[in-house]
DNA sequence: GATTTACAAATGGCATGATTTTGTAAATCA
DNA sequence: TGATTTACAAAATCATGCCATTTGTAAATC
C-alpha cells in the first residue's frame, strides 16, 4: 500500500508553486481592499486581479472568510516582520528598541488599510474581530519569540506577559491614537524602562 | 440688568430634582438595555420604564443619541467608583491596589451589559464606539486625578500616562479576555509594579 | 413644569422579485 | 496532473415599494 517511488525535487517546487500562488492572490487582495475595500471585493474580483480562476482560490484558500483572513495575516506578519527587524537592529539598547519598534509600528499601522477602514467607521465589524483576534495572538506569539531570542536571559513566560501587553497597547493605540507616534513611543518607554531592566537583570537588582 | 432676589432654598432643590429625573432615566435604560439591548429600545419604552412623559425625555436629553451617551457615562463612572473605592481601600500599598483594582474592574466589566453586548457581537458598532471613545476618556481622567491624591509624591503627568495605560489595558482585557481575572491582575501588578515603584521614589533609586 | 396631544420628517422593518455571489462538482484543456 | 472552464444549486445581496414605527418639535392642556 505505498507506490510512491522515492521523492525528488518534484515536492519542493510544488510547495514554492503554492507559496507563489498564495502570496500572488493575497498581495492582489491588498490592492482590491485598498481600493474598494472589504465588503466591495468579491472572488471574482480576486480571481480575476490576480490572474487566476475563481476555482483556484477555492481549491487553495477554501472560502471567502478563510481568505480575508489569509489577508489579514499576511498584514499582519508583514508589520511584525518590519519590527522584529527594527528590535534586532537595536538590540544593544532595549530601551531605544522598545521606543523605535513602537514608534515604526504606529506609523506603519496608520497606512495600514485594515488599520484606516476600522478608524474610519467603515465594515468596523468583521475587519475589527479579526484585527483584534488574530492580530493579538500571531503579533503576540512573533515578539513573545523575538524577546528571548535578542535577550536570552528573559523567562519565556515573562516573554510573553511583555510581548502580550505591547501588542495590547500597539493595537490600543493604532485604532485609538491619543498622540502622535512619536510622543506615544515616548511615553511607552517611559511605562515600561523599569520592568524591561528588571528583566534585563537590572544592576542594582 | 440683575434681577435676582437673592438665590434662597429654591436652586439647590430644582438641581437636586434634576438629578433625581436623570438618575430614574438612565437607571430605566440600564434595566431595558439588560433585558432587549439598545437598538430595541425606544424612546417610549424608556419614558414608560421611567413613569415619565417622553417629552421630559427630549427636554432633559435633547436625543437619543445623547441618552446612550449619558448612560455609557453612568456605566463608567459606576465602575471607575467601585474601583476607586478599592484603590482607597488599598492606599498602604500601591502594589496591592493595582491588583485588585484590576481583579475588581474585570470582574465588574464581565456583568457589565454594555460589555456583554460588544463581546457578544450584538449591536458592536454603537456600543463599542463609545466605550473605547467615551470609557477610555472618562475612565482615564478619573484614574489620573486619584493616583496624585492616593499618592501625592507622583507627578500628574506620570500620573497621566500610568492612568491612560492601565485602563486602555483595562478595556482590552475587559472586551477580549485572555486569562481569568485574578490572573490578568497578577500580571498587571507585575507588569507595572517597577514603574510604580519609581512613581513612588524607590528606595534604592 | 410636566403631560398630553398633534404632527412632519426620518427611520426601520417587511414582502417581493431580480441579481449577484458563494461554494461545489463535473467536464475540458494544456 | 493541475488549472481552467462550465454548470448549477443555495445563499446572500440588492432594489423597490409600502406600511408602521419612531424621532424630534411645537402647541395646547393639566
Amino acid at each position: 500500500m505505498n507506490a510512491e517511488p522515492a521523492p525528488t525535487v518534484r515536492v519542493p517546487f510544488q510547495t514554492a508553486a503554492r507559496n507563489l500562488l498564495r502570496e500572488t492572490v493575497v498581495t492582489a487582495v491588498e490592492d482590491l481592499v485598498r481600493a474598494r475595500g472589504w465588503a466591495a471585493t468579491t472572488m471574482s474580483d480576486v480571481a480575476a486581479a490576480a490572474g487566476v480562476s475563481r476555482q483556484t482560490l477555492y481549491n487553495e484558500f477554501g472560502s471567502r472568510q478563510a481568505l480575508v483572513e489569509a489577508y489579514v495575516t499576511k498584514e499582519i506578519e508583514g508589520l511584525t516582520a518590519r519590527v522584529t527587524e527594527a528590535v534586532r537592529a537595536n538590540a544593544d539598547d532595549a530601551h531605544r528598541a522598545l521606543r523605535i519598534a513602537f514608534d515604526l509600528f504606529l506609523k506603519l499601522a496608520s497606512n495600514e488599510p485594515v488599520v484606516q477602514l476600522i478608524v474610519k467607521d467603515a465594515e468596523g465589524g468583521e475587519l475589527h474581530r479579526l484585527l483584534t483576534g488574530l492580530g493579538q495572538a500571531l503579533a503576540s506569539e512573533q515578539v513573545a519569540t523575538l524577546i528571548p531570542e535578542v535577550w536570552p536571559q528573559v523567562r519565556p513566560d515573562d516573554a510573553r506577559l511583555l510581548a502580550e501587553t505591547l501588542v495590547r497597547l500597539a493595537i490600543s493605540h493604532a485604532l485609538l491614537p491619543a498622540r502622535d507616534p512619536a510622543a506615544t513611543a515616548h511615553d511607552m518607554e517611559r511605562v515600561f524602562a523599569p520592568f524591561v531592566d528588571e528583566l534585563l537583570g537590572r544592576p542594582g537588582a
